[in-house]
DNA sequence: TCATTCGAGTGAACGGCGTTAACTTACGCA
DNA sequence: TGCGTAAGTTAACGCCGTTCACTCGAATGA
């Protein structure tokens, strides 16, 4: 309504600056480096005048997640629309986009997918609600998997299967997403752990002692996944395909209903 | 030789108890909890007389490190040698292992498994060598995935393709391992990657937000997993298989020759 | 216009931390 | 028995988060 006072104009910019600040500490000496001491002397202020504008060192950091969450989930949208319309192709871009952030934005990373932060557990245990920052991450993720299975179909593991080893026991995920199918959450979680394996080891450096470029690794394991997602069974890791994944140029030719495992239908979005 | 000296005998009693009173205090209240004052005040001594015992909190919390990599490596290799001669099996028994570890040792695993910690740089870096506490681990996993992959075959991605993605990329794994070959590089990496990306999304609570009961979905991927790697076609997930992956009974009754990607051959050590 | 309110920032202080330096004590060995 | 030295102490330095009492200046209301 009424524009921003020129106290508010001031206030939301000291705000910006003390996060900045901290970012930068965050980024060039770890989280150990983030004071609230260090931040002022930078900003040519004391420690104490930023509990003017957050009550301790924790709710900032919680505020400095926040941010990364949002930051990582716009890169990976704008990655997801300037990849057309496929949702495969999107997934991938996506995943692509997710481990480029990663790897360009470690400190970052480290401290949204990493060890809880001592200070962070509230903020991570609000995961539950629907606009929790990762939470609307996770469903920009899960958007494109849903619309490939009603569409291309979903090559996964038979519903007795699932349902004998997981029930009902995916159940908070499958909920805060509009009642997602048993087979798309199993999908989901499998491709996001995985991706998230690949990327917290090559980010926390538990990966140079088997690889020399993480990125192939992460290619070949992208490949695979989605062969092994995708229905048609000639399109299998072994038919020489694998290579053209980062193009993807016909595929979808010959992404049949083999074995659609959800039936198109509307509704129930 | 000589029997250890009184001093001595007293001083490797302090270093222990100066690393259970670390340990306590990480269990108890994180990494951060770990400060030499209070494990001294714990001990009833001061904190400048650790400094006898180490250099700096950083290398005595680099030295609990190299410990939680042992005790977890003793335990996935107690948990192989009760899990009877097939290699499958011993895996399986190992990566449960491993899991429950992780679960039951949050804060150790997190120490070795999670964010790169300001002073064990070094240690983590160090990782290349054969005798490091890290390389032992992952031996432990390699060699039963070795022997799988001679003796019953291992479907994996076939070489052109491994080749093309990844070329000589994965020498550093290969060859600290006596020269392994890619495929089982590969399935090696592919496999620790979704256990490690399993499990530490499990401890650093990453995964409450979708799951109620993480271990079933750790259960799911591994039978998944396991289906994948199995040679027989008709053992892939969905000819009803699955379920009796955790006994696993007569499963080496089907795994002929199918894709033996890795010919029985001796030597080679 | 003037008085008042209140947000922003300061300086001092408390207790905690890792680490160093100088010092004392007591054990083991020749 | 005497000596060297390992083990432990106290004091201090400079960090840290946080609290409290305080000042200052800008916005606000009569």
């Amino acid at each position: 309504m009424t524009p921003p006072s020129r106290r508010e104009r001031l206030r939301t910019a000291t705000v910006s600056e003390i996060k900045d600040g901290a970012r930068r500490l965050l980024v060039t000496g770890g989280l150990d480096a983030v004071s609230l001491r260090a931040i002022a002397r930078d900003m040519g202020m004391t420690a104490p005048a930023i509990y003017r504008y957050f009550p301790s060192l924790e709710a900032l950091i919680a505020g400095l997640a926040a941010d990364f969450y949002d930051e990582l989930r716009q890169t990976v949208e704008a990655a997801r629309d300037t990849a057309g319309d496929d949702p495969l192709d999107q997934l991938l871009a996506m995943s692509r986009a997710f481990r480029r952030w990663g790897v360009g934005n470690r400190a970052e990373f480290t401290l949204i997918f990493g060890n809880p932060v001592p200070g962070l557990e509230e903020f991570t245990d609000a995961c539950g609600d629907e606009d929790h920052p990762g939470a609307r991450l996770g469903t920009v993720f899960v958007r494109p998997l849903a619309t490939l299975a009603a569409h291309a179909g979903l090559r996964t593991p038979p519903r007795e299967f699932l349902e004998e080893h997981l029930g009902d026991r995916l159940a908070p995920l499958r909920r805060s997403h509009g009642d997602l199918s048993l087979e798309v959450a199993y999908a989901f979680l499998s491709g996001w752990t995985r991706i998230y394996g690949l990327i917290a080891m090559e980010v926390f450096d538990h990966l140079r002692w088997a690889v020399t470029e993480p990125e192939a690794l992460f290619e070949t394991e992208l490949a695979a996944f989605v062969a092994q997602l995708s229905p048609a069974p000639e399109q299998q890791l072994g038919a020489g395909g694998g290579q053209q994944l980062g193009a993807a140029p016909e595929r979808s030719g010959a992404a049949g209903a083999t074995v659609r495992v959800t039936p198109p239908r509307a509704g129930s979005h």
